[in-house]
DNA sequence: AATGGTGGCAACCGCCGCGGA
DNA sequence: TTCCGCGGCGGTTGCCACCAT
């Protein structure tokens, strides 16, 4: 005998969420705040599972998430990441916050996960040994192996930090894939054409609905928020006033809710969180240095 | 032009851990 | 101390769009 349902599956909505939907939830968090997921289908008259509510925040309407395609940097520390953390896909993506979990994750499973396969078996055929710990002949060749592995990764995180200093702002060439913030969605430009997903091709639609809960709290929107969102929003020519509205509403919604972020972290991850934010604001320690002196302790950890 | 195959991604499912009663 | 409910996480599924034949 299971858990039962965390709820009654019967008029329980399932699939694709609408763009009405969306903007039902997206106003009672920007209302309440992210958290007691149990309240919001009744509160909001959603006819769907808390968790789907939640899972539908995190995954695509959270502020801040980044959409389209990943950077060779992002493919980088993914990689390097996952080689040492494992499939812990929450904690990989607290490194990444513009990502979630999930879009790491699938993009490891669609992308990633077929390159280390077919890397592990042209190493295989070279060196005519496997790699995987378990069928390792000793556990000390599988020491060897994991320093190697950890010794990789703090070289890529490395070179994924420095590249990231040296520009932190990716530059798109015109066959990148580029990604079009706007609001809660994203456009994807491809070479030279605006194309958009039948579901993101609704955000007028959103930012029609939005615009009547934003209109209250735009008075309060700081110029500089409203300056950094118009960068954002000059990509894109069809960007509506109601738009860059709801969008200057979302941002200044995401620096309130910062701490909460730190707190969605890993035990590890969110220390390391706290710490670099600390750090950084104390005495300027750089954010590599302080990644490397984590994954060094962490590398003591593993080998005792 | 039609059809089958494949890849990508959003969403669901079930388990686990934590915190409160 | 135990039980229960909730939120979080990772694995998996299913749909849809694109591509090749």
């Amino acid at each position: 005998m299971g858990r039962p349902p965390c709820c009654d599956k019967i008029g329980v909505k399932k699939g694709p969420w609408t763009p009405e939907e969306d903007i039902m939830l997206v106003s009672y968090v920007q209302e309440h705040g992210p958290g007691n997921w149990r309240a919001v289908p009744t509160n909001t008259g959603l006819r769907r599972c808390s968790k789907s509510c939640r899972l539908r925040w995190t995954n695509y309407l959270r502020p801040g998430i980044k959409r389209g395609s990943f950077t060779d940097q992002e493919e980088k520390m993914i990689i390097q990441l996952q080689a040492v953390l494992g499939n812990k896909w929450a904690a990989i993506a607290s490194y990444l916050p513009e990502r979630t979990d999930n879009d790491i994750k699938n993009y490891w499973n669609t992308h990633l996960k077929k390159l280390k396969k077919l890397e592990a078996s042209d190493l295989y055929s070279k060196e005519g040994h496997c790699l995987s710990p378990l069928n390792s002949s000793s556990r000390g060749q599988w020491e060897r192996t994991l320093q190697t592995d950890i010794n990789t990764a703090k070289q890529a995180l490395q070179n994924a930090l420095s590249l990231e200093k040296s520009s932190p702002i990716p530059e798109y060439t015109t066959t990148d894939v580029k990604p079009i913030n706007l609001g809660c969605y994203s456009y994807i430009k491809q070479e030279g054409k605006v194309s958009t997903s039948t579901y993101a091709s609704s955000a007028e639609n959103i930012a029609k609905l939005l615009k009547q809960w934003t209109r209250s709290d735009s008075t309060n929107i700081s110029e500089q928020s409203k300056a950094s969102s118009s960068t954002q929003l000059s990509c894109n020519n069809n960007a509506t006033n109601e738009e860059f509205e709801s969008l200057s509403s979302f941002e200044s919604f995401e620096q309130s809710n910062s701490d909460q972020f730190s707190q969605s972290l890993t035990p590890e991850a969110g220390k390391l969180h706290c710490e670099i934010s600390k750090r950084e604001v104390d005495d300027q320690v750089p954010l590599s240095v302080m990644l490397e002196s984590w994954l060094f302790d962490e590398n003591d950890d593993l080998l005792i």
